[in-house]
DNA sequence: CGATGCCCCTGAGAGC
DNA sequence: TGCTCTCAGGGGCATC
């Protein structure tokens, strides 16, 4: 929606992770977005006049855009509608409210946390695949919970960090200092595919997630492992998927062909 | 400072 | 049908 005015927002719930700021319409309304950033797992805008805002989905959020000859009817957990001068509605649905939508500057986010502190672009060109390296050989967690630390490298979730320790061969109990440079590449390129091909599949619709046009992403088809304990993985003609709880969530390896 | 456990919240699905 | 229990794409905070 970058170049699109705000005519008008109402925020329905203001009590979400992070309280949404008492002025956030106040600040917003009549504002023009002038860009749009992701970093990690945060979308970012910039106003014109350098004021913005931070918008995070959580686990159960989504984001729904809406034609402006669309009739919109609030539904349960709208927390957030952006009416823009063109008549298109940005809608912020949530049920758990585990996201997040704040006020920040133009000027200081990137210094913030949790930007200052976040780890690099998995998909960026200039990736730099030894600072990666050094970052795993400085966690003494293991693997799993590291490549989980948004300080480490950004923008993974479970899902993505099972399925790239299973492309990668690397059980996710092995420890973050162990990985090897030669392992620490291979898992990179195949954590860079992953993102790259859950991306073109529209993202993975368990429950909540939809795309913002309302469609579904397909990628949970295309899982080897998540999801799939008792099941054999594409590798294996028995069955071959665990799952263990790792730092209170769940990990799903092969236990054939991840070591 | 780093690692870990717990908690925030709602809803879906399983089991009884 | 309805109750109770478990689990879920995340991250911040207290605690050690």
């Amino acid at each position: 929606m970058c170049g699109y005015i705000m005519h008008d927002i109402i925020i329905a719930r203001r009590d979400l992770r992070r309280v949404v700021d008492d002025d956030f319409e106040a600040v917003l309304k009549g504002q023009r977005i002038k860009s749009l950033i992701r970093r990690g797992k945060y979308i970012i805008a910039i106003c014109d006049n350098g004021c913005g805002f931070v918008l995070h989905l959580g686990m159960s959020g989504r984001i729904a855009i809406h034609a402006p000859d669309d009739v919109y009817t609030p539904v349960k957990h709208d927390h957030a509608v952006f009416t823009m001068e063109s008549g298109h509605r940005i809608v912020f649905n949530d049920p758990r409210r585990f996201g997040m939508l704040y006020l920040i500057s133009a000027e200081t986010w990137r210094e913030e946390v949790p930007f200052s502190k976040m780890g690099e672009e998995p998909l960026a060109d200039d990736l730099d695949v030894g600072a990666f390296c050094r970052m795993l050989r400085g966690k003494k967690a293991p693997i799993k919970a590291a490549l989980l630390d948004q300080r480490v490298i950004a923008g993974l979730g479970n899902i993505y960090v099972c399925e790239a320790l299973y492309r990668s061969g690397i059980l996710p109990t092995r420890l973050s200092k162990d990985i090897g440079v030669e392992e620490a590449d291979d898992l990179l390129g195949h954590i860079r595919d992953v993102l790259r091909e859950a991306i073109a599949s529209g993202g993975s619709s368990l429950r909540d997630h939809k795309q913002t046009d309302g469609s579904m992403g397909y990628f949970q088809h295309h899982f080897d492992v998540y999801g799939k304990e008792g099941e054999s993985c594409g590798r294996c003609d028995s069955i071959c998927i665990k799952r263990i709880v790792q730092s209170g969530r769940s990990s799903f390896f092969c236990a054939n062909t991840q070591s």
